[in-house]
DNA sequence: ACAGATCACACAAACGTTTGCCTGATGTTT
DNA sequence: AAACATCAGGCAAACGTTTGTGTGATCTGT
């Protein structure tokens, strides 16, 4: 067996050639003659060489990595998005180190310092719920780390982003129940700092002007997606004078726990309340009480197109990125319906 | 701004002193003399030192990141799992470094050849279902990375792994089933080159011989995992003269299709047929059609303990390793009832 | 006061690879 | 045949950090 770690002044001294020629070889340099560029391609072959990426990445001050953080790897949207945000990567020859906030700001910033740490080529994150400052990615900067942000999208300027419309999702879902005949319409938001609150909000609003009908703000209320504040927001807007007849939920996630503490009140499903929620995971397709619908919001998509956007800015030198164009990529979400009614 | 990045050299220019002494006062090493231990340290943090891990790795031959390879992050199963790999690593200052293999052998070996280049500290993985040669695991003790498998155990000898018991937990779901009162038992089982196929077939037949029945191989039988083989296997055991009565299910994705296929033969679930299955995904809670009962496999916990035996195999050294003592973690799997028959 | 121990630091090599520059040997042009 | 271009490859520095070894200076015990 053939223990030894081969490499490239390994390969040099047998060949009795110097490191930077074997490396030249084996790159296909054109100054280096035919006759060597074969053998050393050759018995690197032979002695199973296999470049030290850590040398390199430290060489050419370049990992090919690309950092994700993210909250909870566990939902369904987060590892579709990672899914989708890997294929890509690895298409590309990047690699993805991962970790995941548990929606706690303190972590993420830990987090991106691990991540800098690491010298990632770029990062690519979805906030916390609870992240209200940015220094920590503000000081990538520094180092030439892009940042691009999906879904969860933080309240900053000159950024990257990928994110689906909410505000289109949400006039979608309101629409819909209006058409089902729904007069009063209740909204479990999430925490205001995200923008996708802000979105929901506003194409809450949008859809209520269009339709001429006036704004009830009791009837929009905000949770921390914490089961706890998911149940005590359900229950105050079911006990409100103006009662809703349908709930638009933040997700399918929190859709759950509006639906149980619903029942608990002795509310009967699709008949004294109904639901549409967000996201369209598969628990909805075999859920005991699916949403009427659920606004797809193409998480492997935006997974995707964030590392898309990620290698793009990568492949464009320092100089080019300062002229301060920024992709902000928004997605049309759909609303797809579970119900035949 | 100070736009420069930091380095040791720099530090040490600026203090008049050598790299090295530098080097040693940040890391308290007792030779270096309080006085200008303090003045580093101060400075340092001044002009926000930090160290660059691409160089650290490179000296060290060490990465603190361990590489994760598994079949598909989006399935519940993992992403699971990998939470738990992902919390315990970043407790010990490990990173992990992901792939997935979609299931397909070609592009674990492809991924294995990425870790290794990469030059991760070890690897954990849960192969593809039709991973059938292992070569490209054993090229990895060349470089002393330690593998470390979970779930999806390949048929190798001297290796370490942790998994669930499925023979106990197969032989759990029977007598369950027998219990309420069902006599032919069908299994809807996995590739047989997965260790927990084989596992499952012991228990049940385990199971069987304790109640003195006598085995009908007609009733278990091996499905791909696609959509199509669940279709084709689920529609030939209720088609069978020993027609079973109740079908345990390779898993709750598995279950998920075998229900769609028994409604598709208008039968009633949970009254012509009832289903029990495995791993006890949360889609089982919401499912319109839960299973009477799935066996719990723990898999944030899985994916915990092979991190664990992960960082203890690391804190060994070589020669210790060379031992050959190997770690078998079998958790013991536990029937989670979701009726109250 | 002197040998030896201890302290506080500097020097330099090493990890593996890439790359700018240099040089000696061919080859080409006129 | 002189001048010049091209070819093939070597040399050495560089990336940032760690660490074994060396070395004056101070301290300890007697």
């Amino acid at each position: 067996m053939d223990n030894k770690i081969i490499t490239i002044k390994e390969i040099a001294s047998r060949l009795n050639i110097s490191p930077s020629t074997v490396s030249r070889a084996l790159h296909d340099h054109k100054s280096i003659g035919l006759r060597t560029r074969t053998n050393v391609q050759k018995l690197a072959k032979e002695l199973n060489y296999e470049p030290n990426q850590t040398a390199i990445f430290f060489q050419q001050r370049k990992t090919f990595t690309i950092g994700v953080i993210l909250p909870e790897l566990s939902e369904a949207f987060f590892s579709s998005a990672i899914s989708g945000i890997e294929d890509c990567a690895s298409k590309n020859k990047y690699t993805v180190l991962m970790g995941q906030s548990h929606d706690d700001a303190e972590r993420e910033k830990q987090l991106v310092e691990t991540m800098k740490s690491h010298r990632v080529d770029g990062l690519i994150v979805s906030i916390a719920k609870n992240t209200a400052t940015y220094e920590h990615f503000e000081a990538l900067s520094k180092y030439d780390i892009p940042v691009v942000f999906f879904d969860r999208i933080p309240n900053m300027a000159n950024i990257h982003y990928v994110a689906c419309n909410m505000a289109s999702g949400t006039t979608q879902a309101f629409n819909f129940l209006r058409k089902l005949g729904h007069k009063s319409i209740g909204m479990i938001n999430g925490p205001m700092n995200l923008l996708a609150s802000k979105e929901r909000v506003e194409g809450y609003r949008n859809a209520l002007t269009k339709a001429r009908l006036k704004y009830d703000p009791s009837l929009i209320m905000s949770c921390d997606l914490s089961t706890e504040s998911i149940y005590r927001v359900t229950e105050k807007l079911l006990s409100l004078k103006n009662k809703p007849t349908a709930i638009i939920a933040f997700n399918d996630y929190v859709l759950l726990d509006a639906v149980q503490a619903a029942k608990n009140l002795k509310l009967k499903i699709n008949k004294d309340i109904s639901f549409v929620s967000y996201a369209n995971l598969p628990i909805s397709n075999y859920s005991a009480y699916p949403p009427l619908a659920s606004v797809e919001q193409f998480s492997y998509q935006q997974g995707q197109k964030a590392m898309e956007i990620m290698l793009d800015l990568l492949s464009k030198n320092k100089t080019e990125n300062e002229n301060h164009t920024f992709y902000k990529i928004i997605l049309e979400p759909q609303l797809v319906i579970h119900t035949d009614l």
